[in-house]
DNA sequence: TTACTTAATACAATCGATTGTATTTTTGTT
DNA sequence: AACAAAAATACAATCGATTGTATTAAGTAA
C-alpha cells in the first residue's frame, strides 16, 4: 500500500483552483462559494485528503491540543481527573494528551521538552514527588503558555492551582477518629517537602490539639505511602503499642497496614480504627471497607481544564493567579466504625 | 512574560551564520565545525531556543511518536501495558500519545483522525466494544502508517495482532473449576461481535465438552461485563438454582456479581466457585481472593511496540502480518478454594 | 607557489497549510 | 448599457526547520 499523501495543492490542481481557495473551502470560509466549496470537499473525499495539522498548527502558530502530567494514569483518582478534563477540553474542541511521569523528575522534565518541542497550547500537571525544582517549567512558561497545577499544589508565579482543601480535609477525617473515642492516632505522612503532605499533616495536628491530645513526634511516621512503606509503617505501629487509631495520608499505605495488622491478628476497627485518604476503589471492596476522604475528581478535572483554557485563550494580562480549593467529603466506612 | 519565539533564524542573525547552518550545528552534523558548533549551542541556550518540531516535522515527514489507544486507561491491565509500551518506545527515542476511546466507537473514529491529522508514525490499538466497522482504521492505514492490535485481535490486512491464548486460557479457567468438582457452570461472557469474548466462550464450552457436561444455552449469559452487568448477571444465576460455579470473562463482572451473592447469602466458593479475567489489582485484596487469569501485561506492551516500530522502520515491503499469541497464568485464590 | 582534495559554510528550494492583498467576476442599480 | 459595490477567486509571502547543491576556505602534496 503507498502512501497517500493527497495536499490542499493536489486537489487545487485537479480543480484548477487555486491552494487559497481550496484551504478557505475546506475551513468553511465565508469567501468561498457555496457551489466550489462542494466541488472542493467532493474532490478532496475522492483523493482521501486529510489536513496535515502540521503545516496548519505551524502557521497558525496553535495546536488546539493541551497536555495533561500525572504521576501514574493508573491511580483512580487521576485517571477520574482525566476524564473530567478530556470532557471539557473536547467541548471545547480541544485535544488532549495524557503523559505519566511514574513520579520521576527525569521523566518530567523530558516530557515538559517534547511537549514544548511540539507546542502544546497549555499544560495541566500534578508535579511528581521529586519535583522541588521548577526550571523545566518556567522554561515552558517563557515560551508564554499556561500551566495550571492541580491536586499537588506549586506556587509559581502566573499560574493557577486548583486542589482540595487538605488541611481541612484531614482535619475533618482526625477529629472523626477522634470522635470515635480514639487518644493515640498515628499519622501516615507524605514526603514533607510536599505542600501537599504538610497540610495534610497540619490538618491532624490542629485537631490533636484542638482536643487537648497530647502530640507525639514518634506518632508521624513520614514515607512516601507506597504498599511496601504501609507494612513497615504497621510494623513501627506494632512497636508503638496503645495505638487505637490510623490516619493515613493515602489509601494505599492505609489498606497494606490494615492488611498486614490483621494477619498479626488485630482486628479493625475494634483495636485499632482507620481512615484513608482517595477513596480508591479498592477501599469500598476490603474487610473492613475504609473509611476515608473522597476527593472531587471528575470535578478537579472540568475545573483545571476550565482555567487553563481560559488562560489559552485570553488576549488581555488579567490575573492568571488563582487558587481554587475544593471540597472534598468524609466517606465514613467498616475501618471506623463498631 | 511576553513570548519568547527564537528560531534557527534568530540565532542565525545573532552569530552572523546561516541558518542551515545553524541547523546542521543543533543537529550534531559532521558537515559544521567543532568550533561554530560551541558557539551556536551557546547562543541557544542564551536565547532559550528550542526547537519547533511542528516545522522539524513536517519538513522530515516523521513525528518519532507513536500512539496507544486502549478503552480506558484506568484498567489496571490497559496502564501496565501502556507502561510496557512506553519503555519499549523510549528505548528507540520515540514519544508516546495515550488514548482512551472509553470503548466508544465515535471517539475512537475522532481519535483516529486527529492522530491521523498530525501524523503519528503509528498506532497501537485495543478496539473498542463497539467496533465492527473498521473504515476509520483503513483510512488511517491508507496514508502509510501501520497499526498493531493488542489484546483485542482484528483481522485487517497487512496489520499484526498481538494478544493472549483466549481459548486455552479459558479452557483451562473452566477446566479448573471442573477440577473442583462444579457441574453448573456460568459464563458470563462478553459481546460475541468481539472475537476475544468469541474465543473466551469456545474455551468454556469444550472444556465442558470434553468432560462430558451438557451444555446449557442458559448458562451462558451474555453482557458488556460492566460492574452493573456483573449484579444483574448474578441476579439471574440465583433464578438457575443449582449453579454451583462462575467462569466469568472479566473481573468486573466477577466481583460485582461475587458482592451482591454474598449479599444474599450465597458462600463462596462452598456454594458458588468463582473463576474471574484479568487478574485487576483489586482481585487480589477482596474476601474471598478472586481466582483469575494473568496476562503478561507488561510484556505485551514490549512485544506490540517492538512489532510497531519495525514496521515503521522498515524500508522493503517484508510482510508485516504476524499474530503473536502469549501464554497467560491461571492464579488460584479463594474464591476456587474450599 | 600551484594545483587539488577536503572541510566548512552559504544559497535556495521545500514541507503543507494559512492569510493579507490584489485581481477578476458577478450582481444590482439607474 | 454603464458603473459601482459586493462576491469570488488568484497571487504571493509566510510559519520554522531541513537538505541538496554551490561556493569559499583550509589543508596537503608536488
Amino acid at each position: 500500500m503507498q502512501k497517500n499523501k493527497t495536499t490542499i495543492h493536489d486537489i487545487s490542481k485537479a480543480l484548477n483552483i487555486d491552494s487559497s481557495t481550496v484551504s478557505r473551502a475546506l475551513n468553511n470560509s465565508s469567501r468561498v462559494s457555496k457551489k466550489t466549496k462542494e466541488k472542493i470537499e467532493k474532490k478532496a473525499n475522492e483523493l482521501g485528503y486529510k489536513r496535515n495539522s502540521l503545516a496548519s498548527n505551524l502557521r497558525t502558530n496553535k495546536t488546539n491540543t493541551i497536555a495533561v502530567i500525572v504521576p501514574r494514569i493508573s491511580r483512580n483518582f487521576f485517571s477520574s481527573v482525566i476524564s473530567g478534563i478530556e470532557e471539557t477540553a473536547y467541548k471545547a474542541s480541544y485535544n488532549v494528551i495524557i503523559c505519566q511521569s511514574l513520579d520521576s523528575l527525569e521523566r518530567e522534565v523530558k516530557l515538559m521538552g517534547t511537549l514544548l518541542a511540539n507546542r502544546v497550547d497549555g499544560i495541566l500537571i500534578s508535579i511528581s514527588m521529586e519535583t522541588t525544582n521548577y526550571d523545566h517549567l518556567r522554561a515552558y512558561l517563557s515560551h508564554g503558555a499556561p500551566i495550571v497545577f492541580f491536586d499537588r499544589p506549586c506556587s509559581l508565579d502566573n499560574c493557577s492551582n486548583v486542589s482540595i482543601d487538605d488541611y481541612k480535609a484531614s482535619f475533618e477525617a482526625t477529629e472523626h477518629l477522634i470522635s470515635k473515642k480514639r487518644k493515640y492516632i498515628v499519622h501516615l505522612s507524605g514526603p514533607q517537602e510536599i505542600e501537599l503532605y504538610r497540610n495534610r499533616k497540619n490538618g491532624y495536628l490542629d485537631a490533636l490539639k484542638k482536643h487537648n491530645i497530647e502530640l507525639n513526634d514518634d506518632y508521624c511516621i513520614e514515607s512516601n505511602l507506597t504498599e511496601k512503606d504501609g507494612i513497615v509503617s504497621a510494623k513501627k505501629i506494632l512497636d508503638l503499642k496503645n495505638v487505637d487509631g490510623i490516619y493515613s495520608a493515602n489509601d494505599t499505605s492505609a489498606i497494606s497496614a490494615i492488611q498486614y495488622l490483621k494477619s498479626k491478628g488485630i482486628i479493625i476497627p475494634k483495636d485499632i480504627a482507620v481512615v484513608g485518604f482517595n477513596n480508591d476503589s479498592i477501599s469500598a471492596v476490603i474487610e473492613p471497607s475504609l473509611t476515608t476522604v473522597n476527593q472531587p475528581d471528575f470535578e478537579m478535572g472540568n475545573i483545571s481544564a476550565d482555567l487553563l483554557l481560559e488562560q489559552i485563550q485570553e488576549k488581555s494580562t488579567i490575573t492568571k493567579n488563582k487558587s481554587i480549593l475544593l471540597n472534598s467529603e468524609l466517606i465514613i466506612r467498616n475501618s471506623t466504625t463498631i
